[in-house]
DNA sequence: GATAACCTATGTCGGTTCGATATAACTGAC
DNA sequence: GTCAGTTATATCGAACCGACATAGGTTATC
């Protein structure tokens, strides 16, 4: 699944411009799925050319002109196949993770450093998630299963950190500093 | 932080070839971190020719030769330098949680298979998780950190799955024949 | 003893994606 | 007044992904 069906999926909700798609993905996809205007906008130009959207010029004043795209019949056809097809990958990339295997390799104060930046970064996410599905009304059964399965992963894994974030501390300190013992 | 990086990485615990560091990533990163032989045979030749590597060629009868690769004391360097500055950023690219957005523009079998491959795939890598860290005998604290987090992150999804998967289903063939309700 | 499936081993290639940057004008806060 | 933020589109190089190509060895099944 590439970024063209994704925008294909958001415009079945409704038309929009390159920019509020992207606005709809930081909103609702934020923990699971994340698309620059380096790729949207590519996304976009190929799908017109495809004939998968339709796109009207929309100038405006004291603004810049806007593009509203459209699904038409074919788009909705490629992504019901997409949709059928797609198998239900689940890719994880995690710096943080590479950081923590390597933890032996970093001091104390990074490590540290590390884990309080991760679980302040979950906090934030988790308070996006919330925000999603306050401010749209319209709450889906899909829509409340995303945002649940987006909240257990997540405070699982803040609850797991911050319940042991002391004692690996505590073990990189002393595998640093073995000099403190013996002399 | 990119895989030349994670090559760095794995190179401070042995000597290796680009074959082996691929193991090693399917092993000890399977739930973290991708990279195939078309990221790691070019990040080991970029290494190499900025000298943070070293390859020694070694011949072998009844097998292809081997390039193996060795950490210089400049990719120490590098490495920690990398370590020190990396910001812990974790990405998820979900195209589960996608289809599961999009889940009222699929067939309720079609949901169905979705979640339960999900729940093996789930499974499979939990599996991969405990085996990793029973066959090395080598049990460090930042080892244990990630398996940890590794395991608990999809135990706790694969659990709400389970939980919820009836009830979601229930939920689509409702609205998929509503005619049955009326007529 | 054939043939299928898998393991060791290195690599390329096209397409996709990422993150940073450029442009340009309006809005609101202090 | 000016500084930060919002609306809006777009490009560019670097990185990355998945599939494929190559090639011989080993193990297992029938």
């Amino acid at each position: 699944m590439d970024v063209k069906t994704l925008c294909l999926g958001v415009l079945t909700l409704r038309d929009m411009t390159g920019y509020e798609i992207k606005k709809h993905f930081e909103q609702s996809f934020a923990h699971f799925f994340v698309a620059g205007y380096g790729s949207i906008y590519p996304a976009l130009s190929e799908l017109t050319r495809a004939e998968l959207v339709s796109c009207q010029d929309v100038a405006q004043d004291k603004r810049p002109d806007k593009k509203v795209y459209r699904i038409t019949d074919a788009g909705r056809g490629q992504l019901a196949t997409a949709l059928a097809q797609t198998p239900p990958r689940h890719k994880v990339r995690s710096e943080f993770l590479v950081l923590m295997y390597f933890a032996h390799l970093m001091t104390p104060e990074r490590l540290a450093q590390v884990l309080d930046e991760r679980v302040r970064d979950i906090d934030g996410m988790l308070e996006c998630i919330d925000n999603a599905f306050e401010d749209q009304g319209q709450r889906s059964p899909s829509h409340d299963l995303v945002a649940g399965l987006g909240h257990v992963t997540l405070r699982a894994q803040r609850d797991y950190i911050r319940a042991n974030r002391d004692r690996w501390l505590e073990s990189a300190q002393a595998d640093e500093a073995p000099l403190s013992k013996v002399g």
